[in-house]
DNA sequence: CCTACCGATCGGTAGG
DNA sequence: CCTACCGATCGGTAGG
């Protein structure tokens, strides 16, 4: 369906130019019709941007909790650095999706910019609520340091944000490498004291 | 001066809509002059970006390495945090600066994508330069664990990459919270095993 | 530093 | 899904 190859075009345009870098001469081009024809799909521009969005949150939402299922039995340590791989993953596999998503966060288009926070904010809540459970197991079960949840919550994000910035301007090995080691790292900040590892 | 005016005013337009996203129109009527009378001060837009880059180039560079000098005399742990600080201090105060930045290195316009990248390249040496003598410090005088020079380069660069990130989409409270949160699980990583923080 | 203009391109519409 | 347009705005220039 032409709809959807319209779609699919403007994620890839409005990952790498932006939503006023894209040109909906450009877009019609590439779908292989003439400009005005894009209008027979799509009232404007706008509903184009938030169509193109809104895939791209379902699919993120989709795949992390899709990927957590998968590794319940595993120790906390490990299920952290699934975590961190996961988003890594993610930005690789997915590259268009995740630079879209990457873009719109920190540079919106002025008019988008509430909207695509009550967006963000739902994702976080999600990520969260789940992160959550995950540290008051392994607190209780003395996998981890008792360590106050929203604090252990937030070092999580952050490391999340970091990598999530990260990516986009170190090449493949070297972005590797500190993968690893923020993993080492992270893991440290909430192992208990006593044992070193 | 008019021209310092254009530039510190383009730096603002750069940083908030992107070079494409700016107008000179715009620049021209914050500036208080016609769009025109900006040619007798600048050959064209590409040379008011470089000029402007330039310039926070240098600031950032030189606020950062006044800073650090400050504290020499204090812990390891009191340098991580003031670090961490230092950027968040740098976010707040100097929003404009530390956002075009971002934005030139995650989305440089096409045309600049080369010139901008070996800018960044030039700043990330120094900062590596001046975290490494710390850490390199702070483990001979066993202030933290003996952590591989590069992993723990690594967890402070993301950190700061994650906070930035995180500074443009939480309100002021949330931030700080967040940023203690950080600064804490963050030592905790550094930390000697032994002792409890 | 200004007025007056240029060709190119933008998002969007009329009408078929 | 097309041709043929529209007004608005872009970066830049001529000439004073």
């Amino acid at each position: 369906m032409s709809k959807d190859k319209i779609l699919s075009e403007a994620l890839t345009l409005f990952a790498s130019r932006g939503y006023e870098g894209t040109a909906l001469s450009e877009l019609a081009e590439r779908v292989g019709m003439k400009k005005a024809s894009i209008y027979s799909h799509f009232k404007n521009k706008e509903e184009i941007f938030w169509a193109v969005i809104d895939r791209a949150y379902q699919d993120e939402i989709d795949k992390f909790s899709k990927g957590m299922k998968e590794v319940q039995q595993l120790s906390f340590r490990e299920r952290l650095h699934f975590m961190i791989d996961q988003h890594v993953h993610f930005y690789k596999e997915n590259d268009v999706n995740a630079t879209l998503w990457r873009r719109m966060t920190l540079f919106p288009p002025e008019a988008f910019r509430e909207g695509l926070k009550a967006k963000l904010l739902e994702y976080e809540q999600q990520f969260n609520a789940l992160l959550e459970t995950e540290l008051q197991v392994a607190i209780e079960e003395k996998e981890i340091s008792d360590i106050d949840l929203d604090t252990g919550l937030a070092m999580i994000l952050c490391i999340v944000d970091g990598l999530f910035v990260e990516y986009s301007y170190y090449d493949e090995n070297e972005f590797n490498e500190r993968v690893e080691a923020v993993k080492k790292m992270t893991w440290r900040s909430f192992a208990p004291k006593v044992e070193e590892g």
